[in-house]
DNA sequence: GGCTTTTGTTTCTTTGCGTATCATAATCGG
DNA sequence: CCGATTATGATACGCAAAGAAACAAAAGCC
């Protein structure tokens, strides 16, 4: 089993700057990838582009509200954990940040330990959700045979090719989530982990070489599939 | 959405019996199947022998406290969702319950609906964690049948056809919002983003790709439905 | 150090999605 | 019943994303 010791990646949204930059060092100690923002239309670009395990979104944004952008996001079906942070510690304010898509509210002054307790065990739950099934290390569909232990593959004319470390990366991460689209995004967060990527044919290269390995007519493939405007799929 | 309910089941762990048998009662108007335990050992047993997915535990309990109780099952490597109840709100007691692997905390006296709402939360991510497939991405009516995840879909001659971004990002919000007419406007909030306005007829083109999906007869729709003037409706 | 292999970048080509345009049909208001 | 409005359907087009390949830079390997 391949281990992911990449980065978990957390957007910090807040708009007063030292408490920002407070939560940015201690979430980096903690070894997390941290990237801050100070206003609501900012967040719904950046969720847009670029995946996080966790988004700590303060209520009080002096243009949009928490609450709004955690709606908005949700709407647009991305189930990223959010943690609010706010000022307010009524229950009507927190009934209303948890019922409205938030994961946890904490109220500030907050305890660092407790909120990087609550920020670990999101992303750990959320971590689970998505981690994928167990892959063999010896693969087999229609298109060849993938021995991960071996790091080596038999293609569709029964040769043997040697894989390389990422592209045994890379066509675990595709199996594992066979028949599912794997977003570019995931893909470089998973296999090369960083976060924003230059518009980069980096992958794309890679699966060119998977379909000259397991592709009849690579043209047409029945296996690796692109999705525009999305990412990769791999089928059986 | 349609979505299948076994009851989900709760332990509360509580010595004080009236807030014991008040959680009982609300947890079971909310559709939970409750167990009710008064003391740390009794807790132990119970759980060796039944499934729960979730574990209400107050933290003060006359013979052994919470934080053991939860630690010890934690030792047995059952990793049930456990929340902490405890009239002692400091934050170290917090932190506490939390490393000692707590999900959350709740202090007494609580809202109630901050606590189910709380409960609701860790239920489902922990449903989601055991069995992901237990709210899968497929749509299935009269019409055929959507994959969200792998992007593609069935149409109603049984053929396979793949979905762009656009067409599943609309599909999903027509479904989602089945029976009900959406709006011109919310369509373009939703699937477009924000002050995008094309002022075309870019979301008719849309509908009219479904229908050849999903329509025997397109020009008498069965699913999507135009609303002149307003916008258009999805019936199963 | 020089060689090979792997990984990443740059550049150009090609594709097809999303949008626009326009003609026609349906619907509505008066 | 007729003009105005709005939906439909076909078609055309621009541009961003994916394909493809060559080139550059690391990383291994004797």
């Amino acid at each position: 089993m391949i281990r992911k010791e990449t980065k978990a990646s957390i957007l910090v949204v807040e708009d007063e700057e030292s408490l920002r930059e407070a939560l940015k060092l201690n979430l980096e100690l903690e070894g997390y990838e941290v990237t801050t923002v100070d206003n609501g239309p900012g967040v719904l670009k950046v969720v847009k582009n670029e995946y996080f395990d966790l988004i700590i979104l303060d209520i009080m944004l002096p243009d949009m509200d928490g609450i709004t952008v955690c709606e908005t996001i949700r709407m647009q079906h991305n189930d990223v954990p959010i943690m609010f942070l706010s000022a307010r510690n009524t229950s009507a304010d927190k009934v209303e940040g948890l019922k409205k898509g938030g994961d946890d509210y904490l109220t500030k002054p907050f305890n660092l330990e407790e909120l990087l307790l609550r920020v670990q065990k999101l992303i750990v739950k959320n971590k689970k959700i998505h981690d994928p099934h167990a892959v063999p290390d010896v693969y087999t569909f229609e298109g060849g045979k993938i021995d991960f232990a071996a790091h080596e593959c038999v293609d569709h004319n029964g040769g043997k090719q040697e894989l390389s470390k990422k592209e045994a990366a890379l066509l675990k991460l595709l199996i594992e989530h066979e028949g599912q689209v794997v977003s570019r995004e995931h893909i470089l967060q998973i296999v090369w982990g960083y976060n924003v990527y230059p518009t980069t044919r980096t992958i794309d290269n890679f699966i060119l070489n998977f379909r000259k390995y397991f592709e009849a007519d690579s043209r047409n493939p029945k296996h690796f599939h692109s999705v525009r405007g999305i990412g990769y799929k791999f089928t059986a």
